[in-house]
DNA sequence: GTGAAAGCGCTAACAA
DNA sequence: TTGTTAGCGCTTTCAC
C-alpha cells in the first residue's frame, strides 16, 4: 500500500478549492494569492498530505532519483563512497536507490547485461563492475545519464583511482628501503576477467623495479583463499614458514595487510624487520596498526562521481570525462 | 530527463497490438500466448523499453519501493546493517532509497519532525534516530509501515540490540578476571538528549557489579573530544599518566578502543596487565587486535528488521512487535 | 487568481 | 487470447 493516502482532491475539497489550485500553491506558490495559500497549506499539512511524487513525475519528466549500482555487499569501501555521494545529492533533493551487485571477481560474465534498475531514474552511478561491451551498448543508447567508478569506458565519464601510479609509488618506497623480491596478496579471483586494480597496480610496481635498474621485475603473485582476514591470517603462518620468500608484501587492502600481519607475529616473524607489509587504503585499521599504506579517498570518489553525474543529468549532452584520482603514499611503520 | 523515453504505445505500435497485451505481456506473461508475448519482448528489447514504474505504481498502488534513514554518514555500522537490509529486499525486487541523517547525539531535538522523505514508499526503516513524540505520531497516522532500528517506541515494530544485558556481560568478565573499577569511553554528547546506548550498558554493568556483592558501582565515565581513533588514542597518553586510574576500559566501539589500545602502546602501559580494554561491535578491527568485545550482529539486525517489514508492508494491521537481539561476548587477549 | 479539462504512461476490469 | 476503456494522482495549458 503506497503511503500517499491523502490526495489533492481532498486537500482540494477540505480547503474549498479546486485541485489544479492546490497544486499550484504546492507548486508555483506565486502564482496563487498568499491568502489561499497559507490557506491550503495549513490545510496540507492538518491533513497530512505528501506529494505522492509518483504522480508527478510523469508530468515533471523527471524522477528526482538516481541509481547507484556497486557490489556493496562485498567491499566495504562501495559504502563508504556512497557517503559521498549521499552528501552529494542530498541537498539536492534527490533520491538515492541502491542496488547490491555481485562483485567482479565473483561474476563470471562482465554481467551488467542484465541490470536490475528500473527505467524511472534521472541517472546512474555504476560503482566497481565492467561494463560489458553489450551493457555499455545498451547503456549508451537508452540509459540514462550514467557515470562509472573504478571501471572504464569510451562512451561513459568515469572516476578511477590511478592504481597504477600506487603501485609505483609504494614498489618505490619499498626499493629505497632496500627491498629487492615483492609479492603482491590478494584475494581468489573467481573469474578469469577482470583483474584491473591489481593488474595496474603490478604494472605500476614493475615500472618502479625498471626505474631502479632493477634487472627482471620480480614481484610473487600470491592469491588467497579467501578475502578475509583469517584466509590472510593462515597464509601469513605458511608464508614464515618459508626458507626462501620476498622480504616485503604488498597486500591489495588494508584488511589483507592485517590479517597478514598478526599471522606473521603470530609466527614469531618480525616487521619490518623481516617482512615487510604494506597495504592499500588506510582506513582505521591502517591508522591503527600503524600500516604503510596508500591512500583512496573514497567518501572523495563517490562525491565526485556524484557531482559529475549531476552536471550529466542537467546537461546530457556533455562528452564524457575522465577523472583519475591522485593516490597518496602513508608511510608508517610496517616497512 | 527521465530515461523512460520509449513507452508502452510505441512497443504495441511496433508489435501490432494493443496497449493491454503489452501490459499483460509483460506482468503476466501466461496470459498472452507465447508467439505474441515473444513478439513482444523481443520488440520491447530492440526499442529499448523499461517499464516506466513511475506510472505503473499508480495502478498498482504499490510503489515497490522502501525508504532506509539512518545516520550513514556518522557510523559505519549502519553501512553494514543496509547490507543486510539489500539482502533481504533486493531478491523481492524491492527498491531501496537510502537517506542520510544526522547522528542522534549531532542533532539537538529528537529529530525526524520534517522527514525528507517521500511519500510514495511502501515502508519505512528508520535506523539509529530517536523518534521524537510528535514525528511518531504524524508517522502512525500518515506514514507507511515502519520499522524501527535502535531505537523503541510502543507504536511502531522494533529491532533493538539488548545492550543493557551486553554490558552485564562485559562488566561480570571483567570482575571475574579481578577487575574492580571500571571506565566506559564514549564520544561526546552534542545533544542532552539520547544517549540510549551507553546508558543501558552501564546499568548493565552496574546490575553485574551489584551482582557480585560489590558495593558502590563504579564506572568512570569518560567523554573523548571526538569519535575517532585518533581522540582515543589522545586520551590514552593522558589516562597512562594518572596515579590512580580505573583497570579496565570499556570503550563504547572498537574503534575507540583500537585508537586507546594504541594510545596505551605508545605510552608504554601494557594491556591487559596494566589495563584491561574492551570494545563493541566485533568488527575486523577487533578480529586482528586480539580485542575482546561484545559482537553485534550488525548485518542480521538489518535483514531482520528488513524482514519485519516486508511482513508489514503484506499486512499493514499487525501489532507492533519488538525484537531484542542478544549479545555475545567475545574475549580475546586485551582483558 | 482560480477553475475546467486534457493528458502523462500504465494497469486492470470488462468485452469481444 | 486480445482489445477497449476507465481510472490512478497530478501538472499544466487555457479560459474565465
Amino acid at each position: 500500500m503506497a503511503s500517499t493516502d491523502v490526495t489533492i482532491y481532498q486537500v482540494a475539497e477540505a480547503a474549498g478549492v479546486s485541485i489544479s489550485t492546490v497544486s499550484l500553491a504546492l507548486n508555483h506558490p506565486d502564482r496563487v494569492s498568499p491568502k489561499t495559500r497559507d490557506r491550503i497549506i495549513r490545510v496540507a499539512g492538518e491533513l497530512g498530505y505528501r506529494s505522492g511524487a509518483t504522480t508527478s513525475e510523469r508530468a515533471r519528466r523527471r524522477s528526482g532519483r538516481i541509481a547507484v549500482l556497486a557490489p556493496f555487499s562485498s567491499y566495504e569501501t562501495y559504502r563508504t563512497r556512497l557517503v559521498g555521494i549521499l552528501e552529494a545529492f542530498g541537498p539536492h533533493n534527490v533520491e538515492v536507490v541502491v542496488h547490491d551487485t555481485p562483485s567482479a571477481t565473483e561474476s563470471a560474465s562482465p554481467l551488467l547485461e542484465t541490470m536490475p534498475v528500473r527505467g524511472d531514474v534521472d541517472g546512474l552511478l555504476i560503482m566497481g563492475v565492467p561494463l560489458g561491451e553489450e551493457g555499455a551498448d545498451r547503456l549508451h543508447r537508452w540509459g540514462p545519464p550514467t557515470v562509472l567508478v573504478d571501471s572504464l569506458n569510451a562512451e561513459f565519464t568515469s572516476v578511477t583511482f590511478d592504481d597504477e601510479q600506487a603501485g609505483y609509488l609504494l614498489a618505490t618506497h619499498l626499493l629505497g628501503r632496500g627491498h629487492r623480491s615483492l609479492a603482491y596478496l590478494h584475494e581468489p579471483y573467481r573469474a578469469s576477467a577482470y583483474t584491473s586494480a591489481g593488474r595496474l597496480r603490478l604494472d605500476g610496481m614493475a615500472r618502479a623495479i625498471r626505474e631502479a635498474g632493477g634487472a627482471e621485475p620480480e614481484i610473487e603473485d600470491i592469491a588467497l583463499a579467501g578475502n578475509d582476514v583469517a584466509s590472510a591470517r593462515a597464509h601469513a603462518a605458511e608464508f614464515a614458514r618459508r626458507a626462501e620468500r620476498p622480504t616485503a608484501v604488498i597486500a591489495h587492502h588494508d584488511l589483507l595487510a592485517a590479517g597478514f600481519l598478526s599471522g606473521l607475529r603470530a609466527a614469531g616473524t618480525r616487521t619490518p624487520d623481516e617482512v615487510a607489509v604494506a597495504g592499500f587504503d588506510d582506513g582505521p585499521l591502517a591508522e591503527v596498526l600503524g600500516l604503510t599504506t596508500v591512500r583512496q579517498p573514497f567518501a572523495e570518489s563517490g562525491r565526485r562521481a556524484a557531482e559529475l553525474l549531476r552536471s550529466l543529468i542537467e546537461n546530457p549532452q556533455q562528452t564524457p570525462l575522465r577523472t583519475l584520482l591522485v593516490p597518496q603514499l602513508i608511510t608508517r611503520e610496517t616497512t
